[in-house]
DNA sequence: GGGACCATTAATG
DNA sequence: TTCCACATTAATGGTCCC
């Protein structure tokens, strides 16, 4: 489930109440806890620590952010608006036909899981607050332990503070691995495809289960608990509806061991979310959720599709579709495709120091634990990642990609050293290392994922709605994106090439590649510290900064007067440029007002930039959303439409070494 | 203009 | 007594190099 965030914000005789909804979020199990205790509680404990001081810094960026999106909501002119609206309406009927009410999904998720395993297996835990983790963080607390306000990503003496009883279990991944497996062989009999979002939940579709044994879908889903309660001893909760993004929602409702089926019923569907939270939806979290409610006063689903033209005119054309079809109820349907790992990485905390020969032996550490992992999936690696946390809890990252990829843990060692060196000196508190880039090892399955899809976006109601799903499923269920179809654990033996491969290519043009990359490190580093606010940044770099903006602003301002609201002047020529497009070539207008207002808007909020020094990322922005949506189409997500047939559960038998 | 890389943010469990 | 984990994925946007 989501996880609480905690938040600062000072001002008011009460400070804890402006604390973000810290770990108050409505949530199974929080009915009856005194709310405002519990935020009181955290506060104090977390008031005036560094890992405090860094939250405040990131409200502070997030505040930025929605001041940001507030301008430019300012900026847009009726005329915009109303041309939004009508580029909205046309998405979202685009949107509305790929509707599909044919299929029953079902989504399964274990109550408490951690702490259920562990009541299992020590049965004298039942009815006693308890948590799984440790005095630092816990990763999740039964239901006697929650009636106190403690919770999953809650620190551990804090939650110590909220219910001194408060049992602790150490994690142990085996345990869970191997009860996540026992309800998989349970779900395999509903949808031999089905597929695992993580060691606790998964999707189902069982649209074929309830028509081959003619039960109905309450009977199915009744069913189901009770075998993997049979099966395990261990209760579950599960939400059944038309797709994936609302079946997820469902099964929170009556969380502990309890269901909710949602009709294939548009009308019902359409009910069900208009007063539904936006934050119950996969993939909105604490930051969108917040966006949405300080900038456009989005608050429900419902709202959602009233403000649609703001998401045309704001936001990247991936996200303003995901937003649409989460205001129309439209979820993934499709069959699930196979997907492999991207990465594998290993990271750990220490008290914060600055000793060198630690970092070191950390990174001994850290390299041959990821060696062996990456060996029992046959992975080898080209772009290795240092993860830095310091002792301000400031990340940082720092990447390098070789010619050939490798997996020895001293391969890893050496490069990740020159990675880390580059940084020194620094105190850290956490040192972590990630490999990415697969290879493939030998078995044939191919390597690159040239993924194309460009087809999925040129027409909208097309021959099959799972195209135009997949298209959107990156966005739509967020959720699921780490989802894993399952199979048998039949797979073959490892390699035998590997050492090939890498042989090969192993010296040439390395040197070169690498010191590149070190300097762009380095470089980057100085950079981006990300000084929004406080951190100033690179002289150099703010030079440059401000010179671009006072260019652009000139013409900007100059200009900005005459691009207000374009005209089809007769009904076929541009008012700002003179370009002559008849009434029916709709998408090509679109395009072209698109054109125009961008390059409006980037103008204006270039020389908004002059004042101040905004931050330049974030996916918010409308320079390129606008830009996008003419060109853009293409560039937006694609998914797993590249279909490589590399089953792997490997994800989950990984975590179960890991401590 | 597009691709390869890199860094950061957001989100999930 | 100490004072906030760890694994994974995706989107976004910047830089550098054709
Ligand atoms: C949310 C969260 C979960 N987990 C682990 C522990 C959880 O038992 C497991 C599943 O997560 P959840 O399903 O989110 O939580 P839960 O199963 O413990 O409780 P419930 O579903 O009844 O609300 O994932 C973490 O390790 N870190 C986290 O931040
Ligand atoms: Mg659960």
């Amino acid at each position: 489930m989501a996880k609480s965030e905690e938040t600062s914000s000072s001002s008011s005789s009460r400070p804890w109440e402006s604390y973000h909804t810290v770990y108050t979020n409505a949530k199974a199990g929080m009915d009856g806890v005194d709310k405002e205790k519990v935020q009181r509680v955290v506060y104090e404990m977390s008031k005036g620590s560094k890992y405090f001081e860094n939250e405040e810094r990131k409200e502070a960026y997030m505040k930025q952010k929605i001041e940001n999106m507030r301008a430019q909501r300012a900026k847009l002119k009726p005329a915009d608006i109303s041309h939004y609206q009508r580029v909205a309406d046309k998405r979202i009927a685009e949107l509305e036909a790929t509707r599909d009410l044919t299929r029953t999904w079902l989504h399964v998720d274990m109550d408490a899981f951690y702490a259920a395993v562990e009541t299992l297996s020590n049965p004298s835990l039942k009815g006693r607050p308890m948590a799984v983790g440790t005095m630092s963080m816990i990763s999740t607390a039964n239901y006697e332990a929650r009636k106190f306000g403690v919770r999953a990503a809650m620190p551990g003496f804090i939650a110590c503070k909220l219910c001194p009883e408060l049992i602790f279990v150490p994690t142990d991944f085996k345990k869970y691995t191997y009860y996540s497996d026992l309800t998989r062989k349970v779900f395999q009999e509903y949808d031999p495809n089905f597929m695992a979002a993580s060691l606790d939940e998964a999707y189902l579709d069982i649209t074929n289960v309830c028509k081959e044994r003619d039960i109905t879908v309450a009977e199915v889903t009744e069913e189901l608990r009770q075998n993997v309660y049979k099966a395990t001893g261990l209760t579950c909760s599960a939400g059944v509806a038309p797709n994936r993004l609302l079946a997820k929602v469902c099964s929170d409702i009556n969380k502990p061991n309890g269901q909710f089926l949602l009709p294939n019923d548009r009308a019902a569907i359409m009910t069900f979310i208009s007063s539904l939270p936006i934050r119950k939806i996969g993939g909105i979290g604490k930051v969108t959720e917040h966006i949405l409610k300080d900038v456009f006063e989005i608050k429900t689903c419902e709202d959602l599709l009233q403000k649609s033209s703001f998401f045309c005119a704001l936001f990247s054309p991936s996200s303003a579709d995901f937003f649409i079809s989460v205001g129309l109820g439209l979820g993934g349907t499709d069959a699930p495709q196979v997907r492999s790992r991207k990465s594998m990485s290993n990271e750990r905390t220490f008290s914060a120091t600055k000793d060198e020969t630690f970092f070191h032996q950390k990174l001994v550490e850290l390299s041959e634990m990821l060696s062996a992992d990456m060996e029992k999936e046959g992975l080898h690696g080209r772009t290795l990642t240092l993860k830095l946390k310091t002792a301000s809890f400031e990340v940082k990252t720092r990447a390098l990609t070789l010619q050939s990829s490798l997996r020895s843990s001293k391969d890893i060692l050496k490069h990740a050293s020159k990675l880390l060196k580059a940084e020194l000196p620094v105190s850290l508190r956490l040192i972590g290392l990630r490999m990415s880039h697969f290879n493939e090892d030998k078995d044939g399955t191919l390597s690159d994922p040239t993924q194309r899809t460009l087809l999925n976006y040129i027409k909208p109601g097309d021959d099959n709605t799972n195209l135009v799903d997949d298209e959107h499923s990156d966005v739509k269920d967020h959720s699921e994106s780490h989802c894993y179809t399952y199979t048998n654990p039949s797979r073959d033996p490892l390699s035998e090439l590997n050492d090939n491969n890498e042989q090969v290519v192993e010296d040439n043009g390395l040197e070169d590649h690498e010191c590149k990359d070190q300097l762009n490190a380095v470089k980057s580093s100085e950079f981006d510290a990300q000084g929004i606010e406080t951190h100033s940044l690179e002289g150099r770099n703010q030079d440059q900064l401000t010179m671009i903006d006072f260019s652009e602003k000139e013409t900007g301002s100059s200009s900005s007067h005459d691009k207000e609201a374009l005209i089809w002047l007769e009904d076929y020529k541009c008012s700002l440029c003179g370009v002559e497009l008849p009434p029916s070539f709709l998408e090509e207008r679109q395009e072209h007002a698109d054109f125009h207002l961008a390059e409006k808007m980037q103008m204006e909020e270039e020389s908004a930039h002059a004042y101040r020094n905004l931050p330049l990322k974030n996916r918010m922005r409308q320079k390129e959303a606008v830009v996008g949506q003419s060109k853009g189409r293409k560039k937006l997500k694609q998914s797993p439409s590249n279909g490589k047939h590399i089953p792997i559960d490997a994800f989950f038998s990984k975590a179960s070494h890991n401590l």
